[in-house]
DNA sequence: CCTTGAATCAATCAATCCATTGAATTATTC
DNA sequence: GAATAATTCAATGGATTGATTGATTCAAGG
């Protein structure tokens, strides 16, 4: 293998893991993954969810499926786009670790960093089981109700963050609270937090989402 | 907090994802990143290990810059480029592993797979330092010689790629060979692996390189 | 202070990307 | 098989990116 060879190897495998970082590299190409990665949604569907036009969302899927990151089924008359396999929650949590760690270094420069440090602390899976035997925590679900009748985690009870500061009342006040929702990067249960931390209520954050906790194999309900 | 308030949140969320992202999205600057995590590098050399003019390597480079994943030190009259903190290689790691799972896909479809998964079963630090020390694995480095001086792992004998087959006599016969590099998205070893398995020789990868090893601060000799 | 070497800036052109529009496919249903 | 609903294709124009060139800044040394 000549030297020349290796180089070729070498520009070939980069332009490979390029062409995937630009596909990635889009705002919404980015929310329509997040959205697909809950499960199986039409083009119409996602359309909607990310507010951009039908075609327009069409061709960035179609642009994420010749990156293999969506896989497309047909059903009747529509067509449901579906998270591909292969480790691609790793890499978007990796990005957003890396967002984080990047924003953190500007931020404890600029800011007192004062709930900085605790925001990002999150509880794990193991963790979480473990106090959810004892029943020492309790689960809050902060998505729509509409995915939460999809599918959520055992126990928990499902306050949309849009109604959370209306309805702490539904929340027991001598549990510690742990929030989740799509994922590790998805911010809807961040803002719950900081939302429960500002009203005095202690709350912490669930590494994963839901998605994370159904791939794992964990046992999950549905309906409401 | 109100729903508004959070799509413009996970906008500006994906907003910044985004554009780590599609800074990542060049082959010119991946191959610089790579370069770099190897240690700091002026502007010229980089642009003459990656074969870009200097101009155009400069501006690559501060766009890696702007985007924290390279900071910059003066010296003297020549500006030096080095990694940025934070999980950069994480990252690229999550990059490849995605790739390849992407890769050995299509290839499991098309070829028959042949030594496909075997290629990819890398050897850990934690295996490599048990089986250095009853000593019944040679390390082998595949860098340039140059790169070799500069700092490697300890008790490795350094053949680059370039110059594998002619000096294979050199090897041990006996023992099993475990072939490292840059680090997990370099391609030198792996090639090196291809080769030797070519003619017969046990040889595995080890899953890290050199700067890796560098960062967990293991041993590392200098010279040659 | 002027020269030299190293890096950056500014301007240009070609290539690519993104969103929009309206037409064309595809599978279903009557 | 015609009508319909869902998605995709094709074409357009505006914005962004990447490489090249030549000029400019910046630090060091005579």
């Amino acid at each position: 293998m000549s030297s020349m060879d290796i180089e070729r190897a070498q520009l070939a495998l980069f332009t490979e893991l390029a062409e995937i970082a630009r596909t990635l590299g889009s705002p919404h190409r980015l929310m329509l993954l997040q959205h697909v990665a809950q499960g199986a949604r039409s083009v119409e569907r996602l359309a909607e969810l990310t507010g951009l036009s039908v075609a327009n969302a069409s061709q960035h899927l179609q642009h994420l499926k010749r990156n293999n990151l969506v896989a497309t089924e047909r059903d009747g008359k529509r067509v449901l786009y579906s998270l591909a396999g292969g480790p691609i929650n790793e890499v978007l949590g990796a990005l957003t670790r890396l967002a984080e760690h990047q924003r953190a270094e500007i931020h404890s420069v600029i800011s007192d960093s004062f709930t900085q440090r605790e925001r990002l602390e999150g509880i794990s899976r193991e963790e979480l089981l473990e106090r959810l035997r004892d029943s020492s925590v309790t689960l809050l679900d902060v998505r729509p109700q509409e995915e939460f009748a999809m599918g959520h985690l055992p126990g928990a009870i499902n306050i949309p963050v849009e109604v959370l500061e209306e309805h702490l009342s539904m929340l027991p006040q001598d549990h510690e609270l742990v929030a989740y929702c799509r994922g590790p990067h998805c911010v809807l249960s961040t803002s719950a937090v900081d939302t429960l931390r500002k009203k005095g209520i202690k709350a912490r954050l669930l590494d994963a989402g839901f998605p994370e906790w159904k791939a794992a194999g964990l046992t999950v309900e549905t309906g409401v």
